[in-house]
DNA sequence: AATCTTACAGTTTTT
DNA sequence: CTGTAAGATT
């Protein structure tokens, strides 16, 4: 954050003259300050407020800045007051970032946005106040994955269903793409309800529709889809916020799913339209019926590949026409997305949403950010080129004003390892010129890359950080907590009593669950008031009654408690008489530390709450990821979750078949699975300020075996004028290649045929002076040995001494360490600042001093 | 009820 | 090969 590159970006302070001349100096003049420097197209995209528009912003084209100084010339125009402008978001950093610099560009003249957020949080919000038209309560609770599971077995087992063969998470998989496509049990056509389970599918998806009003909970879909019905079912609620929202901005519209797309339009209509026949007929109108012959929907599974001139309406679509929704002119709808940046099609991403815009809001304007003010020249080439490839897009030539820059590298290596290595050093040497380790990023495409890289940087000693992972409330120990509280502010929470019935272990089992289970459904009362009455019996064994007693009565104590102390010092008393803390401090694992470390993060956000059930309201929906460190270290993380990221440099492994683009994609999606994969590659390549470097290796471990890969083709479909083919560090591309014989040559034979294409071609004649070596030149003048005596002279130990705790004779050969992330070990070899431990749990590591910490 | 053993799968992720 | 989850064992 501290980077001087940063204003280079979106934010723009200093937009080059050359856009403007004198007409931008008189607009300037008599505009406010917010709206100069802005380039024309930027400028047209926040002054168009009338009608439906289309802001197709390519990467690094200053997408977040239109959408803030929009919202900001809305309400500094006065045409509106900030609660009638709908402003959504997908992530709740999005939203954050949103509300920081509409906060900055406005002064504190205006009070927050209420209704800028996350679709879900906004869904969720209109939910809890018309709770009741759906059949909810308005402190209903949230139910995240793990729980939408846990009650789908539960469906499962009641149904005496297998769930070897029907896994719930296969069924919650469903159910979840049911909900993005905007289907109510009623609405799933008939063959996809009967794909599940022998024909049950649709039923169970019912049952669990029911059994989420009993507990009074939604999951995630639910927030958008019943907020869907609700508008259905009660037009006046309806045109109650289609008055109200007097302007709409939609973030990332590439992204929506169609259950978000009926959302926006249901909200987007003209207040006088609302359709009173909607209210009867949605349940009727596409409803196969139960004995429909099985349609196996080819309009809605098989792939339809985008293109950019009108598309035959699916589905979902159709309804919408035929409820009326279609009929009145839309408002004052502004959507801002990249088709080229559409890479969640596999969750439910319509990018037809996008590609269908003109064509759904009729009269609508398009305007085309394509200056990039991110990247250098040559980077922003290679992108453009690939994406180029892609047949289903509207189509967007980013141009910048930006020097070529360095060119994009494409670096082959031996094997994943080496791959590291090479990435390592580079880093390195970045690192020894002064640049600064938070400027650079690892984006790889699947998660198991990761591990390469970090054992390679703890060997390093090389600061990283992993970004992504489990989300802060997904983690076991917070959700644990979570269930505790849960249960002391809604006793029926049964999911919440089940999960932490038994944690700490307290010898309530299987079987004592089971019995209250009987119990309960018998007498229809919670869980919580089953096992009250049962230990008032000798139904169970003394040893499992008192000791179910005994959480009772803390439960009560609790919950007496709850009025006379603040919420977090009950969060604090919970989690220590109930021994849930003594559990983890107890725990010798290697991340039980860390654990606890969350535990104390949670109470502490608590603080940002009135009380419990604020708290619990809120923290499914906007409760994020810990803040990362400001430590200066290199991320590593997935191309997914750099999607709206940025860095000087960003590396970029694992370009091979297989892998990138992913086999999966290909085999289930076909070439909209390839173009989405591409999409990706697009987005990983435009991450990158200054420096992106690709990288493929020859071989691979997959599930274990090493697998010969051939290099993607994507990097057959980069300009040669662009790219730069180089060698790994320490000598050749081949790296630790020498040595293996002729074997080797029928593996270069083998990614050298995929390298006789044009662009390849191309891409080595062009770097021809020079540089040194490429692929033509035989690898068999570089081996293992050159390769370690190139990297002996390197200093990186004299970096790291300096770095470390200090001096080595703080460890001894079988002292026993702790290490953050391998555990607890035993020192077997010491080499400078570099120890060789055999970890209990990890095995034998090298690993450098400063990261392990004497027991 | 807790621990050990075996089977099995194994992109991408937000809310 | 490795981590998880269900099943078998004590």
């Amino acid at each position: 954050m501290t980077n001087p590159d940063q204003f280079s970006g979106n934010d723009l302070p200093d937009y080059r003259p050359a856009a403007g001349g004198i007409a931008a100096r008189a607009r300037a003049a008599t505009l406010p300050a917010y709206l100069t420097g802005l380039n024309p197209e930027q400028s047209d995209a926040v002054q168009t407020l009338d009608g439906p528009v289309l802001v197709l912003a390519g990467a690094g084209t200053g997408k977040t800045r239109v959408l803030t100084t929009r919202i900001a010339h809305i309400l500094a125009s006065g045409r509106a007051r900030p609660g009638e402008v709908l402003a959504v978001t997908f992530t709740n950093k999005a939203a954050r970032e949103m509300k920081m610099r509409l906060g900055q560009m406005l002064g504190q003249a205006i009070e927050g946005m209420p209704w800028l957020g996350t679709f879900h949080s906004i869904g969720g919000r209109i939910l809890r106040v018309h709770a009741e038209l759906v059949q909810l309560k308005s402190n209903y609770t949230v139910l995240d994955t793990d729980d939408q599971i846990r009650l789908l077995k539960q469906l499962l087992a009641a149904d005496n269903i297998d769930d070897k063969r029907w896994p719930a998470r296969m069924l919650a998989g469903l159910i979840d793409g049911w909900k993005n496509r905007g289907l109510t049990p009623s609405q799933v056509p008939a063959g996809e309800a009967a794909m599940f389970g022998n024909g049950r599918g649709g039923k169970l998806y019912a049952a669990y529709q029911e059994r989420l009003k009993i507990l009074n909970a939604a999951d995630f879909g639910d927030l958008l889809l019943e907020n869907i019905r609700l508008f259905r079912e009660h037009p006046d609620v309806l045109r109650q916020y289609q008055q109200r929202f007097k302007y709409i901005l939609v973030d990332e519209y590439q992204d929506t799913n169609v259950a978000q797309y009926l959302w926006l339009r249901l909200l987007a209509q003209a207040p006088s339209q609302t359709s009173p026949r909607a209210r009867g007929e949605v349940g009727s109108h596409s409803d196969p019926g139960e004995g429909a012959p099985p349609q196996i929907a080819d309009s809605q599974l098989a792939e339809t590949p985008p293109h950019p001139t009108p598309l035959p309406a699916r589905g979902e679509r159709e309804q919408a026409v035929a409820l009326g929704e279609n009929a009145a002119p839309p408002k004052n709808i502004c959507c801002v997305g990249d088709d080229d940046q559409s890479i969640y099609g596999w969750r439910g991403a319509e990018v037809d949403n996008i590609l269908r815009f003109e064509h759904d809001f009729p009269g609508a304007k398009v305007i085309r950010l394509e200056r990039n003010y991110r990247s250098t020249g040559h980077i922003l080439a290679a992108a453009s080129y690939l994406i180029a490839h892609n047949e289903g897009r509207l189509g967007k030539t980013l141009r910048t004003e930006d020097v070529d820059g360095e060119m994009v590298t494409v670096t082959g290596a031996w094997d994943s390892e080496e791959e590291a290595r090479a990435i390592g050093e580079e880093i390195e040497q970045l690192q020894r010129q002064g640049h600064a380790l938070n400027e650079i990023a690892i984006l790889v495409r699947a998660s198991f890359q990761m591990r390469e890289f970090e054992d390679r940087f703890v060997t390093l000693g090389l600061p990283y950080r992993v970004i992504g992972g489990p989300r802060f409330y997904e983690r076991a120990e917070i959700r644990d907590a979570l269930a505790y509280l849960r249960v002391i502010n809604s006793p029926a929470d049964d999911l919440a009593f089940e999960r932490i019935v038994n944690v700490p272990k307290r010898s309530i089992g299987d079987a004592t669950v089971q019995l209250l289970h009987d119990h309960g459904r018998r007498r229809r009362i919670p869980l919580y008031e089953a096992a009250r009455a049962i230990i008032e019996t000798d139904e169970l064994k003394p040893k499992t009654r008192g000791s179910l007693r005994d959480l009772m009565m803390s439960f009560e104590r609790w919950r007496a408690q709850r009025e006379l102390l603040p919420h977090t010092e009950l969060a604090q008393i919970v989690l220590d008489e109930s021994g849930y803390t003594e559990m983890w401090q107890k725990d010798r694992s290697a991340d039980a530390a860390g654990r606890l470390e969350n535990l104390k993060e949670l109470i502490r956000s608590m603080e940002d709450f009135e009380n419990l059930q604020g708290f619990l309201e809120h923290i499914s929906l906007v409760m994020d990821r810990d803040g990362g460190s400001d430590e200066d270290a290199v991320s590593v993380m997935t191309l997914h979750s750099a999607k709206g990221l940025e860095f000087d440099t960003v590396f970029l492994p694992g370009w091979e078949e297989g892998l990138f683009p992913h086999q999966r994609a290909l085999d289930e999606q076909g070439r909209a699975g390839l173009e989405e994969e591409r999409r990706l590659a697009h987005v990983g390549i435009t991450r990158a300020r200054k420096r992106a470097k690709l990288y493929f290796a020859t071989n691979r471990r997959i599930h274990g075996s090493w697998t010969t890969t051939i290099p993607s083709r994507f990097l057959d479909e980069l300009p040669g004028d662009h790219v730069e083919i180089t060698e790994s560090k320490g000598g050749s591309g081949w790296g630790g290649a020498g040595g293996y014989g002729a074997s080797r040559f029928d593996d270069v034979g083998a990614f050298g045929s995929s390298y006789s294409t044009p662009g390849w071609q191309r891409a080595q004649a062009n770097r021809g002076r020079g540089t040194g070596s490429g692929f033509s030149e035989s690898p068999s003048s570089f081996s293992r040995g050159d390769f370690a005596r190139k990297r002996a002279p390197l200093t990186i130990e004299g970096e790291l001494v300096a770095k470390s705790t200090g001096t080595q004779s703080e460890f001894s050969l079988q002292q026993r360490v702790f290490h953050q992330k391998f555990g607890y070990g035993e020192v077997v070899r010491i080499d400078g600042n570099k120890l060789t431990i055999a970890f209990d749990k990890a095995g034998e590591k090298k690993v450098v001093d400063s990261f392990v910490e004497r027991v």
